[in-house]
DNA sequence: GTGAAATTGGTAGTGACTACCATATGACTG
DNA sequence: CAGTCATATGGTAGTCACTACCAATTTCAC
């Protein structure tokens, strides 16, 4: 609309683009929030107003393509289960792949310092539980005990999935094939090329009695 | 041994006890370190000698539960895979249902605080990765890149099954079987219970050019 | 151009956390 | 039992992330 999200926009970028830099030269901890507002010429108060935390300087576009993909699922509900996951996990690795030398900043930044790790764990967390949630959503309503249940679970490996795949690709983005290898990784999930955990003497497996429905 | 060692564990348990019992009452963000310090009865700077932050304070616990459960596992090398992992999943809820209070309520202060989640959900993912380094010491010596990639699946599918397993005990300790509903867990994504994602045309699928070796 | 609304920079403060120092306390030796 | 040594403790001063608030400036609508 109007010059003022223009510039609002542009403000927002300059900050986490100088954020970026200064972490990457002296590292996340070395950085303070003073000096990234300095870099970008404005004062400490404003940069608050964008990002809440120091964390959010790093983090932002990782969770924006997260948001993206549960939004897009979510517009996508004639997909079954099995298809519509790996539709989400190619959109989060088709959005991260477009930038990824930020995304393997982000993932520097977070294997050298602990609350960056932290945080982004959290991201990809509530990303899993707004998958999971949407999971419930389109499930048929039986029990939604065991829908969530089995919700989290299925959101939870798509979610693995992700995660395992881009810390292979971070590490080489040019000669890794994200999309590829998240296939790669469904297919040995499908054809039990992934140990799963399991009892040689399936005990009180079969039986439901442990979920009171 | 010593006496100076009693002294010491008496202290820690009774500042960490002191702490949960304020976060308890007025919540994470709204007790402060000295007033933890003070209801312990030592002075700030001794706490920060025992904790290194406010977090660490909840999360102790947890921490020491999956710590142990590793432990355990790497002292277990003859069990085979699916049965291994099957067992640490068992061992970690042994440990977390010896303190059902304690778990509760730091799940409860990981709802109301993105902090605590964070670092709640950081001790996790740290448990994946030393499950994860375990499994591929134990896997055979083919390809190291493909070895990690199926151990990081097959360590998160295990740390999913127990979050999801603990998200549903913590609501309802007494009315749910924390060990049996893990069964359920395994069970499920056995006989196909768990949706998992996969695309209907199976296009590359079964070829491995996409992973360099 | 004028007034309303939004954006900004600055100030003062809180609270987590660190570095450092002086003191006290338990542990060991003669 | 006295001496001494390592360790544990409390306190001080300081840094830095973050908040609440205020005054000034800029943008938009009319």
């Amino acid at each position: 609309m109007g010059l003022r999200e223009v510039k609002r926009e542009r403000t927002r970028r300059l900050i986490a683009d100088k954020a970026f830099e200064l972490f990457g030269d002296h590292g996340f901890g070395r950085t303070t929030v003073e000096q990234i507002a300095a870099a970008a010429e404005v004062g400490p108060s404003t940069l608050y107003r964008y990002f809440p935390t120091k964390e959010t300087l790093v983090l932002e576009f990782v969770d924006d393509c997260l948001a993206d993909a549960v939004t897009w699922f979510r517009e996508q509900p004639a997909l079954d289960l099995p298809d519509g996951l790996r539709a989400v996990i190619g959109r989060v690795l088709e959005q991260l792949e477009t930038n990824p030398d930020r995304v393997r900043g982000v993932f520097v930044l977070a294997k050298q310092n602990g609350s960056v790790s932290a945080h982004l764990n959290e991201l990809i967390w509530r990303f899993r539980n707004d998958l999971a949630d949407e999971l419930v959503r389109r499930s048929a309503g039986d029990d939604p005990r065991h829908a969530e249940f089995v919700a989290a679970l299925s959101a939870g490996i798509a979610m693995n999935i992700i995660e395992s795949v881009v810390r292979v690709w971070v590490d080489a983005p040019d000669t890794v094939d994200a999309q590829q290898l998240s296939r790669q990784a469904m297919a040995l999930l499908k054809t039990g090329g992934i140990p799963l955990p399991a009892a040689q003497d399936p005990t009180g497996i079969s039986d439901n009695s442990g979920h009171d429905s």
